[in-house]
DNA sequence: AGCTGTGAATATGTTCACAGCG
DNA sequence: CGCTGTGAACATATTCACAGCT
């Protein structure tokens, strides 16, 4: 049975889903239902269940769903139960961060090639991977067969390299350079803006202050260990 | 005229209409209209129109928006006209990241704090801020009247830091963490997380594939003639 | 003529509520 | 019983279309 359309907002939920799942199969949970697994991923049963409706019948009424199918079915859904290969354009401070992100391999995400355009970081390695000059970007697609970019380039410079990764042959963008690309529809560019985040935060705080109605009771009673560390 | 109600997708697009507008300003352009807008931020010009009639009216039929004063407004419900105090608490590869991120100063949030458990990165500066012990979270967020923070910490550490965070007074926080944050609800979490935003990437990709092998391609010719595609 | 502001129409997303199966 | 699967009700978000101002 496979997928009909799959929205774009359940998608994301997939992917938290298979977050929680990835726990629990380490536990050996067998089945779990959707109330357990709307509580661990922050939303509700009823939400859950039309979530995974998409794939079919799947649960077993009065028991739920069995971790381990549920699993697979969703890593399939997301494009996970292949490899992706990975060229990391920009091998600055955002760059650093996103090939050290455990979590992008141990989904199949593979980082094949690393671009700067800084001399001082060509040649260098990272992990197993040399930086190479953002010239061999045609090349590094090509020999790798790359199909996404994660692009973590100044704004300035992310429309042109963006173009060219395409042309090469890139079908997927992850941009973090605050501009909006221009590429053909058929490109899929996802854009993580982090002054957005931001904003969207201080946003909700300044409209609270503006209508300060009821007293914010923060005052919850917990007993929190102080001062333990996080290695 | 102070806004109605804002809808979340709203204020995202806000965020996206304000870095346009801060790019007219500089080229001193005094007026522009909600398709000139639409185009800039890759929405549409009805759109536009819709997010801006949160303020009530106010373009000028035939001309379209005043710059600087949409500017000013669009900062406003952002909650952009004060400075926020900001502590980042986790000075690995995606705090360095985000001390490094331009935008945020440019917006008025201050990191003023840096926090981190190894002994190794605790006595260092990071520009003119000195990493001081999570053990200093509360005398940090009590100090500096601390209202967002900023987690960059690894799953397994990201709750109890939270935690102390809200209980010493922080009321936002810009999560990092692969993890759902437990909180009282009066704190504004807002989610970052990479593994998501590669994943709806994958999905799409993958699902143009499934399509194309059942012939049911749903995709654009691939000839990319540079005049047509982007200009 | 050109563009805003907005109700009405549509599309999309979420919650409810319950029949029906294990 | 407990829990899934799902239509129907509800809520939110986007697009349309056009009256009305400059």
């Amino acid at each position: 049975v496979f997928p009909r359309r799959v929205s774009e907002t359940t998608v994301r939920r997939l992917s938290l889903y298979l977050r929680t799942l990835e726990r629990l199969l380490e536990e050996e949970e067998r089945h779990l239902s959707s109330s357990e697994l709307a509580e661990r991923a922050g939303t509700t049963a009823a939400q859950v269940r039309k979530d995974l409706s998409a794939f079919g019948s799947f649960g077993t009424r009065g028991k739920g769903y069995p971790v381990a199918d549920l699993h697979l079915r969703i890593r399939s859904i997301l494009g996970l139960d292949r490899p992706w290969q990975v060229a990391l354009v920009g091998a600055g401070r955002i760059g650093s961060a996103l090939h050290a992100y455990p979590h992008f391999r141990d989904r199949g995400f593979r980082i094949v090639g690393i671009l700067d355009d800084d001399p001082a970081k060509v040649g260098k390695r990272w992990g197993e991977v040399r930086i190479r000059p953002a010239s061999e970007l045609e090349a590094l697609v090509r020999e790798e067969g790359v199909e996404i970019v994660i692009l973590a380039v100044p704004a300035g410079a992310a429309q042109p390299l963006a173009e060219r990764a395409v042309e090469a042959g890139v079908r997927g963008i992850l941009n973090f350079a605050p501009i909006r690309l221009r590429l053909p529809p058929e490109v899929e560019v996802n854009d993580v803006n982090l002054a957005v985040e931001l904003e969207a935060i201080s946003h909700v705080l300044a409209g609270r202050d503006r209508s300060r109605h009821r007293g914010l009771d923060r005052s919850r009673d917990r007993s929190l260990d102080p001062g333990r560390g996080w290695g």
